[in-house]
DNA sequence: CTGTATGCAAAGGTTTTGCATCGGG
DNA sequence: CCCGATGCAAAACCTTTGCATACAG
């Protein structure tokens, strides 16, 4: 995600309103490294703004995606994921604390895939996904 | 996943019980290349099994990712896919036909994740999901 | 003012759960 | 026989939708 005032900036020529919901999630998403999702960030905003609705969440979610401002991850069963980091990186996915972490390795950045045509198909984005357990936990733990 | 009689004999000998519905589900996922999700399954084997409920299906798919014989993959947003193919490979997932593809590169398999240990987290799994077009889509359509 | 965005509640779709019944071992 | 597995329905959960109202431009 660019910086909250390009971001606004890029909303402003293509004629979105800058509603104070909107203005709120974009704060809330800008450089969040949490990969939070929708009913989280609901949760969190509804505090300050108390009629704040889940419609507005989602529908500012889906249209910064629609923008190319933040992806959606498919992470986990239960929900989607939302990261306002575009530029390629992978996931780390712990399966005790649930918490999604960013990796920036070079040597898996070095991975070779044909990012334009590949086997005849178009590919458009990747996502990689690593699952296991996370250094945390393992200082914590029982593993 | 191993072969069906492999399978059969691994449930014996943790105990399950050997019945028609699992056996139909067992049956249904060796070699299955289509990635099918839980209420897929159910429709299609319901015609077989009048009575199968969902419960059965979605116990039954769970017990077989807990040892081992198949496993869940976020791809897409509405509902969890099944792969009865547990050796590394990536999905390429259209975005059009909604398909997903096993895909085996060599180039891909270069793939250089330390899977034991990346910056202190202990690896168990990846997963490598493309998005994009297939080919059938781009031979038949506009795109 | 005008049309888009919001809020609310209800619907939609997938997966889980509770519990009585069935049936494999 | 017994305990786990099944079937059914309802619940739970996230996300979308419909529509009246609010408000940014």
């Amino acid at each position: 995600m660019h910086s909250f005032d390009t971001v606004i900036q890029k909303l402003r020529e293509n004629g979105f309103k800058l509603t104070p919901q909107r203005l709120a999630i974009i704060k809330y998403m800008e450089g969040n490294k949490n990969h939070p999702h929708a009913l989280k960030i609901h949760k969190d905003l509804k505090r300050r703004y108390p009629t704040l609705s889940f419609s507005t969440v989602y529908n500012t979610l889906n249209m910064l995606e629609k923008i190319g401002e933040i992806t959606s991850l498919n992470i986990v069963d239960e929900y989607v994921n939302f990261d306002p980091n575009t530029s390629p990186h992978i996931h780390f996915y712990c399966e005790r604390c649930h918490t999604i972490k960013d990796i920036f390795l070079d040597e898996v950045n070095g991975l070779s895939i044909p990012m334009d045509e590949l086997n005849g198909n178009i590919v458009k984005s990747a996502q990689i996904t690593l699952r296991g357990i996370c250094s945390d936990c393992r200082k914590k733990g029982v593993g």
